[in-house]
RNA sequence: UGGGGUAUCGCCAAGCGGUAAGGCACUAGUUUUUGGUACUGGUAUUCGGGGGUUCGAAUCCCUCUACCCCAUCCA
């Protein structure tokens, strides 16, 4: 396994946690809701866990998270270990339940609950909602929250027994009731279920709630990298909350979050997907033209095709939309160089060649000579055959290459042939066409001499086999589906009356083929059988002329104006706010901006006027303060911070002097952070101090224009960027230490 | 509306103060017995908008805007 130079953002953490040491293996788990068949969303997320613990030599577990026994079945089950294993992935052990862990996961609640972490609520469940309060008002606690640890435990045990209804009791966490994050507003912990468990049956009636097993199977499976999609954010706390409150020693998992993936022109979300299955707008999950791993398999999709695409869109935390034309170019690029090349005709016409007697065999590669690859086979060939209904035009545009009554093609891997006459019924409609071929152009051995513009696909009319074609187009006509309303109503079209030629069938040297000039097809896993062959579509071939003809026929794409930004309004300054701006702006001069942000935060200003007690230089002064440490004040307290105001003044006061450099200052400020030493000792215990002489700088600039004399040729031609990447280098060359402005100026000058 | 996220080409996406990577799509050309493939070129003076700091900003600061997630006894 190669690993890519740039890495995603979760490979990143994963390496800083192992040369940090906080994670000695990697662990992952893939752990889906064994509820729905998986879809090539799931497939990112295998890629991801599977794929991060395999470059890290750690392990992945398949996990079945099945704490709802409402909505479970076996069969989803079945379907998830089959995707993993088509995509080429090991699990680690045993498939794990998270209902194997119900025992443990029981006494941690127990635990919990002698803590007085956790308490059982007795409301029913529209006032929960309402106690739970709206995203702008703070919730109240239940008058349940009270109840002793004694009664807790022997309520939580009679829930577990059974002994209620559904829903008349829940435990909860005690957390928060006023929490801004909502998620910790006393979330439940456990509900009481009396429904059978696909794996646990009866024995349980009262069931852990995501929230809860999720963190806690991950724990006990020992995973380091909890991985899932973005909309499980506002979880992290309690996921957090819980392994802390029950002071889980480590190792103990830490969540991370990634943006799901979304395809346009269809739809990814389990409700749709059933809904479209159940609804009989498709046929069944393994319908080819839906985006369930069943679907692409059968379709004909290699599990290459998903993983490199999955590769492909890579990983961050921005919600997007991939183009569909993404995969389909990975499955062309996976088969363009497996796949043997075949001849069939979808809509055929009739050809006579006149001129031509009894029959022959042609022999023809498999592969085209880019490929390398081996394998040829037998192509017979008669006075009768059939080309593609779309390879004759009687009135052509002049861009068409293919047959016309003044222009012949060759028939691949056969002659070339010549139209000499059209013939139609009574409607007008072309039958046949009678054409004479030149004996002398036969493939390989053509002295002809006569030069056609294309080669066209053909079978012979009497050997050729009859076979149903499936082609498939996208499932719904818009990018972004909502309804059934939505979906392409030509999304299958059935062809019954293909002709292949007979190799196909009769050799079978492989299941996928390239259909030639067409695309690539696959003999249908469940329909297929010798006497009534079943291909299905995988992908059309990129097709410069198919797109021009439907380009021409639809309207150009309207331009969307780009949309006018307005402005909010700023919220008043308070009257304290206000003089504090009135003072910075008329008495010591600042910058409106540089005063606004520093009057309206008063533990800003309250570090500036520290500041500026110790050094009289109010505009540099305002100038960190309003932006290094302004920084550092939104990730902690103004009482957290490892530095003071004096030093701010002392770091302010060596610049002003010209002792280092803004940008030299900006690393003794990071240090300063760190560990709070004083920015003198800083500057002198790395010697910092700033280079200043133009000879020093000058030999330097002579050196890196030496080490790039493409890039002072693109200078000197009127790149003037370039300027930057000059200083930059000679800055590097110094750590930084020389002084910029003379560094710009003496650039500037020799590369005039 | 409170909280949590996100914004770089038509679509994905790198980039973490010093020359705006790469892929898809698009486009022009070369090769071609697939209007395929391969190859060679062209595609962002600019990073959601506006300010500020800096010799230098996609990157740091302020501010505004847009979109996504959270008020299931779902996961």
């Amino acid at each position: 396994m190669t690993m890519s130079e740039r890495k995603d953002f979760l490979r990143t953490i994963v390496e800083a946690d192992i040369e940090s040491g906080k994670v000695k293996e990697v662990v992952t788990r893939f752990p889906p809701e064994p509820n729905g068949f998986p879809h090539i969303g799931h497939a990112k997320s295998i890629a991801i866990n599977f794929g991060i613990a395999r470059d890290y030599n750690g392990h992945c577990n398949l996990r079945m998270d099945d704490t709802n026994p409402t909505k479970e079945d076996t069969k989803y089950v079945q379907a998830l270990k089959d995707a993993v294993e088509w995509l080429g992935f090991e699990w680690e052990g045993n498939v794990r339940y998270t209902s194997d862990y119900f025992t443990q996961i029981h006494d941690y609640a127990i635990q919990l609950i002698k803590m007085g972490k956790a308490y059982v609520d007795s409301l029913p469940e529209d006032e929960i909602r309402e106690y739970r309060g709206t995203v702008t008002e703070a919730g109240k606690r239940s008058k349940y929250a009270d109840r002793t640890v004694q009664e807790n435990l022997d309520l939580f045990e009679r829930m577990k027994k059974g002994e209620f209804k559904d829903g008349e009791h829940i435990l909860r966490a005690k957390i928060d009731m006023s929490a801004a994050n909502m998620k910790l507003r006393d979330p439940l912990l456990y509900r009481i279920r009396h429904v059978e468990h696909f794996r646990a049956g009866n024995t349980w009636a009262v069931y852990p709630m995501y929230d809860f097993a999720h963190c806690l199977s991950d724990y006990i499976e020992g995973v380091s990298h909890s991985i899932c999609t973005l909309e499980f954010e506002n979880n992290r706390d309690i996921y957090n909350w819980v392994l802390e409150t029950l002071g889980l020693t480590p190792v103990r998992p830490y969540q991370h979050e990634f943006a799901r993936l979304g395809i346009n022109y269809t739809v990814m979300s389990k409700r749709k997907l059933l809904e479209l299955v159940e609804g009989g707008q498709v046929d069944g999950w393994d319908d080819p033209r839906l985006p369930t791993i069943a679907g692409y398999k059968r379709r004909g999709y290699t599990p290459e095709s998903i993983l490199a695409f999955c590769d492909s869109v890579g990983i961050a935390k921005a919600n997007s939309m991939v183009d569909v034309s993404q995969l389909e170019f990975c499955i062309r690029d996976d088969l363009n160089l497996k796949v043997p090349r075949v001849m069939c005709v979808l809509d055929p016409l009739k050809v006579t060649l006149v001129n031509y007697e009894g029959s022959e065999e042609l022999d023809a590669s498999y592969y085209p000579d880019d490929v390398p690859k081996e394998g040829s086979r037998k192509l017979p060939f008669s006075r009768d055959i059939c080309i593609e209904r779309d390879d004759f035009m009687e009135n052509p545009p002049k861009d068409y290459f293919r047959l016309t009554p003044e222009q012949s093609v060759r028939l691949k891997g056969a002659y070339i042939i010549t139209c000499k006459e059209v013939i139609k019924d009574a409607s007008g409609k072309i039958i046949e066409i009678k054409a004479e071929y030149s004996k002398e152009s036969k493939s390989g051995s053509d002295t002809s001499g006569i030069k056609v513009k294309s080669a066209i696909h053909w079978v012979d009319a009497k050997s050729a086999k009859k076979v149903e074609v499936r082609v498939y187009d996208r499932l719904y006509s818009v990018e972004a589906p909502e309804t059934v309303e939505d979906l392409n109503a030509n999304s299958l079209k059935i062809i019954k009356n293909a002709l292949i030629e007979p190799a196909v069938i009769n050799e079978k040297p492989d299941e996928r083929f390239q259909f030639e000039r067409q695309g690539y097809f696959y003999g249908d896993p469940v329909d297929y059988t010798d006497a009534k062959p079943v291909f299905n579509k995988i992908v059309g071939l990129k097709g410069s002329w198919d797109k021009k003809k439907t380009s021409a026929q639809t309207q150009p794409k309207k331009v969307e104006a780009k949309k006018e930004q307005v402005d909010g309004e700023v919220v008043a300054m308070s009257q304290t706010q206000q003089e504090l701006f009135d003072k910075y702006i008329n008495e010591l001069k600042l910058n409106s901006e540089v005063a606004n942000t520093l009057a309206r935060d008063a533990q800003l200003s309250a570090f500036y006027e520290e500041a500026l007690s110790q050094l009289n230089s109010p505009t540099s002064l305002s100038n960190i303060v309003t932006n290094e440490v302004a920084r550092e004040l939104k990730q902690m307290a103004l009482s957290e911070l490892k530095f003071n105001a004096v030093q701010v003044a002392e770091l302010v006061k060596i610049i002003d002097d010209g002792t280092i450099s803004n940008k030299i200052a900006k690393q003794v400020f990071e240090e300063m952070v760190k560990s709070g030493a004083n920015p003198s000792k800083i500057v002198e215990d790395k010697g910092l101090v700033q280079i200043s002489d133009p000879a020093i700088i000058s030999a330097i600039i002579d050196e890196v224009m030496t080490k790039n004399p493409d890039n002072v040729e693109k200078f000197k031609a009127g790149n003037k960027k370039l300027l930057g990447f000059f200083v930059g280098q000679v800055l590097k060359a110094t750590g930084g230490k020389a002084n910029p402005q003379v560094v710009n100026q003496l650039v500037a000058q020799k590369l005039k």
